[in-house]
DNA sequence: ACACGCATGTGTCCGATGGATACTGTGTGT
DNA sequence: ACACACAGTATCCATCGGACACATGCGTGT
């Protein structure tokens, strides 16, 4: 007699374990930004009440660590070619992950621990400089500066500096301020004024290319003889 | 009768205004790191209500955009020499400010307005690659990758994938897990086992090194005709 | 067959956050 | 002398992460 008329117990309610959650959760950062990623968001989403996912999960910090990890997913396999192929299509596959999960690069700044899947991404883009003869520390540290350029030049939240939009026109606001205060700033209305059209990914292009010829520098310098 | 005793009115109390406001702001965010900084943090540095503080500052968006002009100060003037070295001053200008207040980067990030204090700043970046031959979306750009760059090797707050210290010492953490895993990630193993002594600003000053370098074989393109 | 124990989920409470709103008090201009 | 504008205060609210005490139900040992 428990369950009343048989019913099945509950339609919609996935059973709660830690896959489950950080799904959940993965899916609300991406339509709502990390912002909106609250313990209450979370467990509505799954019908639950939101101290239930504590009994899963330690503390919020945890549960993002969990979301990073499942998010980020398996690294690609790069084939032949030269360290600057390689390299292209690490980065390609990495742009992909990021675009689909826009918090995801922004998540993992401060002090951390990284998780396994993030480990191998972090693993396979060294093997990419495997032979170009760089030093450790310059191999770690061209892979950072690389996932920081894509990181930067990612679509959301990273205007920083740029009075211009996505697709490089200069936005409203910024237009109105120079016609007013133009002159205290000759540079910027002389190069805001000569920009014309430009592909959206323009920015990240032009910083990877130089990124890349830096490197290629270095690493011609590390094969012709120490 | 009205002041009791003819006292001054309110020792410790420095009637406030955004300035006084904004400087008491921009001192907790720099001491307490920028999540510590509240409204009610903020009045009661002050001795005042946080309410009080909505009279002087809409809302605390408000309070960061002039937190972050009043931080920012005045760029430096870079004086002669070709825009390489020019570049070098400016970057080390910027890189002292945001080392005093290491959460200013960070709050610039979204989609926001510059104060004129920061144009300026961009203003100043961009006048060092005045005769450089770039376009003006190169200019622009070359600029935001930079303090992209700076931001990203930033000490606070920007281990990413990097995982070790500042003074490049791996951090115990890994080492143990490589210990136990270290054959799923032979790259990175190799990478960090390693590693020797570098001077904390090494990745800075590689990522810089890198960009610069990529950045002259642009220019040198452009002024070599085309 | 029965009862106990543990895992899972619920309800309630807490301090902190940003912010709205209504109030009070005081200084100044007419 | 009086009224008004403004600076600061007192309350209130929803939301956040999280602690803790409780309910509930299933599996297992006896």
């Amino acid at each position: 007699m428990s369950k009343l008329w048989e019913a099945p117990p509950s339609r919609e309610r996935p059973v709660l374990s830690v896959p489950v959650i950080a799904r959940a959760a993965i899916e609300l950062a991406d339509q709502e930004g990390i912002d909106a990623l609250s313990m209450q968001r979370v467990a509505a989403v799954l019908g639950f009440t939101k101290m239930a996912l504590y009994r899963h999960v330690s503390d919020k910090a945890e549960l993002l660590a969990v979301m990073v990890d499942v998010a980020v997913g398996e690294p690609p396999s790069l084939g032949a070619g030269d360290w600057r192929t390689r390299l292209e299509s690490f980065l390609a596959a990495l742009s992909a992950v990021w675009e689909r999960h826009p918090w995801l690069p922004w998540v993992t700044l401060g002090d951390r621990m990284m998780g396994p899947r993030e480990m191998a991404w972090v693993e396979c883009a060294l093997t990419a400089l495997d032979d170009t003869g760089l030093s450790g520390v310059e191999k770690m540290d061209a892979v950072t500066l690389l996932f920081g350029h894509i990181r930067n030049t990612q679509s959301s939240g990273t205007a920083g500096t740029q009075p211009w939009a996505e697709d490089h026109q200069v936005r409203e606001p910024y237009k109105e301020l120079l016609e007013r205060h133009g002159d205290r700033f000759p540079a910027l209305s002389a190069t805001l004024a000569g920009i014309g059209e430009a592909p959206g990914d323009f920015g990240r292009r032009f910083g990877l290319d130089c990124i890349l010829d830096g490197l290629a520098v270095r690493i011609g310098r590390a094969a012709s003889g120490a």
